[in-house]
RNA sequence: GGUGGAGUGGCCGAGAGGCGAGGCAACGGACUGCAAAUCCGUGUACACGGGUUCAAAUCCCGUCUCCACCUCCA
């Protein structure tokens, strides 16, 4: 089977076919960054991202393209009471989202672009808009131009709204629209902007509207027609739809195919700034370490809300406590395993779920079963069969990107580094302990475990001797 | 009002006509000096009311509840 999606505009699981087979071009709506991420923004780039592990283990070559919107309404508005210049503002926050991706093991996107970079390219696609009697600058001279809705007939395509039935904002001002559901390519500059955060344009001074920088950014790096398009569910509409209506107006044939995540919820309710019920994604990272906190989010299906608790963290964390185990089990063990041979496949398990619309839960499932095979092979003293156990299960903690090994946790430096001396440390009173349970002076021995215990080290005896982990 | 989605065991979370995904927690057992880890075992779950069918959590009709979007939102 090869690789199927759910496709929000046919509103079904269709097999996926790129355009140039073997290469695989994503657009992925990314962060306004007027304010600090939480944990639902950053389930959307754990989701993309293992989608796009699974495209490259499948043999593609992706090209992932992630905007930042650098500039709009909340970040000149933030940045003022902030106190700052928007760009300034804009950065700090920026840099605050590549904090939480790292800190969650997200790669960077092949290319990131910022909308303020990308000027000359919104201006050709409106100038393409106008030209085709799709769009219109606004008559009362405010220097906003409009996209024209009614003149796209199929506007609504992917949210399956007709344009009759929508409301329109009540608290819209209509300003220089033709019609209260038009809307804005192109955002006049208003008295009491800042100079920089206007450029000049044939309909007057003026910044971008959300909506275009996506299609004039997706048209630059990804060409007229691409894959796949990604974003959070509540983008489907406006944005989204808005999205289509201007690139295919333009004669473009834009994505082939939409992706949407699901939310994070908190007692029931849509994670969001304007809710204020938000979680910050360093303090759950720093609470329960980055790796849980992804499998977390990685582990339900993307188009499943998922509901936020310190208990679903904790559980997550024993999830993983409970992969761990295995891996370091066998790990001890390793050195007498045979050689491997060839490649690893995936269990055929795991790739069925991950291919069926990547269905993490499925093969994460398949996870904890090879885990389970694993210890059992290792109970019985089976290295071959515990070999492989250990190889397929690494292999899928790559694809879910939680491979303890991998250069994105190897992030800490002086962990890596002291991890030997600590390992030496640990080691040495180990043996005092051993040799103390060897004349069976049980009360020294339980008081060396009680002591490293007490500064969050674990020691297990197994068959091939004890063996030390750090408590989460 | 329009457009979508959801309700599954103590909890999280899959599945989408027939065999109980998986995890967490709990209980019993094996192993262990003890513990931890590991393994084995233990559950008659699918919002409610009807219907279709040999068979329904899954399909149909109705009802209830919740969530989201309708030009700010991952």
């Amino acid at each position: 089977m090869s690789f199927h999606l759910y496709d929000s505009v046919q509103r079904k699981v269709v097999e996926f076919a790129p355009l140039v087979p073997g290469e695989v071009s994503i657009y992925c709506c990314g962060a306004t960054v007027q304010g600090a991420p939480h944990l639902g923004h950053v389930r959307k780039e754990v989701n993309f991202d293992v989608l796009r592990r699974w495209l490259e283990h499948s043999g593609n070559r992706v090209t992932m393209l992630t905007n930042i919107t650098d500039i709009d309404d909340k970040i000149l508005a933030k940045s003022a009471e902030a106190g700052r210049p928007w760009w300034a503002h804009a950065f700090l926050f920026e840099a605050a989202f590549h904090e939480a991706f790292r800190a969650l093991g997200v790669r960077l996107p092949t290319y990131e672009p910022r909308a303020t970079g990308h000027i000359p390219e919104m201006i050709e696609l409106m100038a393409i808009l106008i030209e085709r009697g799709h769009a219109y600058a606004a008559a009362d001279g405010s220097g906003d131009v409009y996209f024209d809705v009614r003149s796209w007939p199929s506007y609504g395509e992917l949210s399956g709204m007709k344009i009759e039935e929508m409301t329109a904002a009540e608290d819209a001002d209509p300003r220089g629209k033709r019609d209260p559901r038009d809307f804005a390519l192109w955002k006049g500059a208003k008295p009491g902007d800042p100079d920089s955060a206007s450029w000049e344009t044939p309909w007057g001074r003026g910044r971008p509207g959300w909506h275009l920088e996506c299609s004039a950014m997706a048209g630059k790096y990804l060409g007229d027609a691409f894959d796949i398009h990604g974003g959070g569910l509540d983008l489907r509409f406006p944005h989204h739809e808005n999205e289509i209506a201007q690139s295919k107006a333009a004669g473009r044939g834009f994505a082939s195919y939409w992706m949407h995540n699901a939310w994070v919820t908190l007692a029931g309710e849509k994670m969001s700034k304007s809710l204020g019920n938000t979680a910050d994604v360093l303090a759950a990272v720093n609470d329960h370490g980055g790796r849980a906190v992804r499998l977390y989010l990685a582990g339900p299906h993307y188009r499943s809300a998922i509901e936020l608790s310190e208990a679903s963290l904790t559980e997550a964390a024993a999830q993983l406590a409970r992969i761990d185990g295995f891996l370091s089990r066998a790990k001890a063990a390793s050195a007498k395993f045979p050689e491997a041979g060839g490649p690893v496949a995936l269990p055929v398990a795991f790739t069925e779920a991950m291919d069926d619309d990547l269905g993490t839960p499925g093969a994460l499932a398949t996870v904890f079963n090879t885990v389970k095979a694993g210890n059992v092979a290792l109970d019985a003293g089976d290295l071959a069969a515990a070999s492989l156990a250990h190889t397929e299960v690494l292999a899928m903690l790559d694809i879910f990107g939680l491979n303890p090994s991998a250069p994105e946790w190897a992030g800490a430096e002086t962990e890596a580094e002291l991890l030997p001396v600590v390992d030496g440390l640990v080691a040495a009173l180990l043996e005092q302990r051993t040799q103390a349970r060897t004349r069976k002076d049980w009360a020294a021995a339980d008081a060396i475990r009680d002591q490293l215990a007490a500064i969050g080290l674990q020691v297990t005896d197994t068959a091939d001797g004890p063996r030390w982990s750090l408590e989460k």
